[in-house]
RNA sequence: UGCUCCUUAACUCAGUUGGUUAGAGUGCCGGCCUGUUAAGCCGAGAGUCGUCGGUUCGAGUCCGACAGGGGCAGCCA
């Protein structure tokens, strides 16, 4: 007998093994037990035959509950129908608690009860999954950045000033001084690109917005690479093969992960594909419908969308009145009665979502139809771009007004800077927002004035300016957003352990 | 911060134009079933209807204030 874990079961096929783990399900027969049992690597059902094990063992196997701790012995059997590939024929177990009633069932639970019980959240199959892929991704940047020769470099959390102006900040007290949590550590990346050639930094930063959004937190990991001697085209080429290549290793080391998580592959499959480069100006023509993309076009998709919606309300409520007349007709067993109201249930919650979606698309709509040439794009003009791609779309010389002060002007037009957001397909948005920088030192002055920022904080990024100045480049990439894509949970603060944002800070 | 929807059992939700004792599913507990994948079937227990105030003979239901949550927008990553 051999103590493993459920990922190293494929090594041990037919042998005697002992797994250590909780109680993730229980389902039962009459002569058998179905333990569903997890143990951090994995899920694997363990089956306790009354014809196998002893009364004691039996009686054992019949006392545990959800999340119970124990140990498990038994033979590792292949079976193609789990998940895993395996099953344990037990033979003994040794249990180390009862569980008297975990809080998380299996069933339906909402966004906040379930962050009340996060600690013991993050044990659900799906959270597991989502934290496993985290994990991963995290060291594939690394691997990435590393493998091109780039120095990882950190950025202080607490600072001065704001780096960028406009954002709100965490105030805190630095010896008496006022200090601010980091929003970005972009700007000191700069400085240690002048030392090393290309860097990244890979840190928590800290906004302070009151916003309550699905795609918002107030603690959140940003990795900001920047580059000396490179320039916006390089910069583009770079965000390219970076995005492909965290793609394409969870893609492939990642599976069992993606179809716990019901991830549509679709995205993984279309990402060899060149990302399509579109200027600013050519995003507002497609968002107002004035230039199709593959013969797509935007308010006509966006059209089509609301009347779906319409539609399969109406629907819903034709089958919610069917059955309904059915179970007051009479007759009908208690089972199909029970059946039939679980499922009008179900189908009054579909309506009360597809009703919201009903409120927001026109809203959506008109902002589309009525935007202006040099406004930023919102989070719904975002959407109705990237809902035609099918890959990741690359968004550049932007109007200079709605960007930041550092960003390089384009040499062609004064209107605009070298600035690119990557927008990530399927209605997503933004994951990345990229630029060369303003690398003349009269210029970059003149910018922080017209945005009204206090000089002497900057005095030191000036530097940068007037000691070797270079073209260069970089990018930001929010981290839970880039997870939140990857794996397509609805919330980003299922992307991160202990989340922090407007109204939590426990657990 | 603005708009909007919501708050009823441990969880997810029904509750009609205000009217006796408040409804279901799930979970927990008991029973049945030899292969289940959110198993199934039968049974039992479980509620100060978010808080405060108002209208009314009567409020889960109507009105107001406050608190908390969801969605969208703004801000952004």
């Amino acid at each position: 007998m051999v103590k493993t874990t459920i990922r190293e079961l494929t090594n041990h096929e037919a042998q005697m093994v002992c797994l250590q783990g909780w109680v993730s399900n229980k389902r039962s027969s009459k002569a058998l037990f179905f333990i569903e049992l997890r143990d951090g690597s994995g899920f694997c059902q363990c089956v306790v035959d009354q014809n196998n094990v002893s009364e004691e063992v039996f009686q054992k196997a019949k006392d545990l509950s959800l999340a119970s701790s124990v140990r498990i012995t038994g033979q590792a059997v292949k079976d193609d129908r789990q998940i895993g590939g395996y099953e344990i024929k037990v033979e003994d177990l040794d249990v180390l608690q009862i569980v008297e009633e975990y809080p998380i069932s299996n069933k339906a639970h909402g966004i906040e009860f379930l962050m009340e019980k996060r600690h013991l959240w993050l044990r659900s199959r799906r959270q597991w999954a989502v934290m496993r892929i985290r994990s991963r991704v995290k060291f594939t940047i690394h691997k990435f950045f590393q493998e091109r020769g780039f120095i990882q470099t950190d950025a202080p959390i607490f600072t001065g000033a704001a780096c960028e102006g406009t954002t709100t900040l965490f105030e805190t007290d630095f010896y008496g001084d006022p200090a601010y949590l980091s929003q970005s550590g972009q700007l000191y990346a700069e400085a240690t690109a002048m030392a090393h050639g290309k860097v990244y930094t890979f840190g928590p930063t800290f906004r302070a917005e009151k916003s309550k959004t699905r795609r918002h937190l107030s603690e959140f990991w940003m990795i900001e690479p920047e580059m000396a001697y490179y320039d916006l085209d390089m910069d583009m080429e770079l965000i390219e093969d970076f995005i492909r290549y965290i793609v394409t290793d969870i893609y492939e080391n990642y599976k069992p992960e993606l179809e716990i998580l019901e991830r549509d592959l679709t995205l993984f499959e279309n990402i060899h594909k060149p990302f399509p480069k579109i200027t600013y100006d050519d995003a507002i023509k497609i968002l107002k419908g004035k230039k199709d993309v593959d013969g797509k076009n935007a308010i006509q998709t966006l059209e089509n969308d609301l009347a779906e919606v319409k539609n399969r309300i109406e629907e819903c409520k034709k089958d919610i009145a069917e059955r309904e007349a059915n179970i007051a007709a009479g007759g009908m067993k208690k089972g199909a009665v029970n059946f039939n109201k679980n499922k009008i249930d179900t189908l009054k919650q579909e309506i009360s979502k597809l009703e919201e979606k009903e409120r927001n698309i026109p809203q959506w709509l008109e902002s589309a139809k009525n935007f202006q040439h040099g406004e930023d794009l919102g989070g719904s003009d975002e959407t109705v771009i990237t809902r035609l791609f099918d890959t990741p779309v690359m968004v550049y010389k932007w109007p200079k007004d709605i960007k930041a002060f550092y960003m390089k002007r384009d040499e062609e037009d004064d209107n605009y800077v070298k600035g690119v957001d990557c927008l990530a397909p399927e209605g997503f948005g933004e994951i990345v927002g990229g630029a060369e920088r303003e690398d003349n030192l009269d210029l970059l002055v003149e910018r922080i004035k017209e945005h009204d920022l206090p000089m002497e904080a900057f005095e030191w990024y000036l530097d940068l300016r007037r000691y070797g100045s270079v073209p260069h480049a970089g990018f930001g990439l929010g981290f839970e957003r880039l997870i939140m894509w990857l794996t397509n949970v609805s919330h980003i603060r299922e992307t991160i352990p202990f989340p922090r944002y407007y109204g939590r800070l426990f657990p």
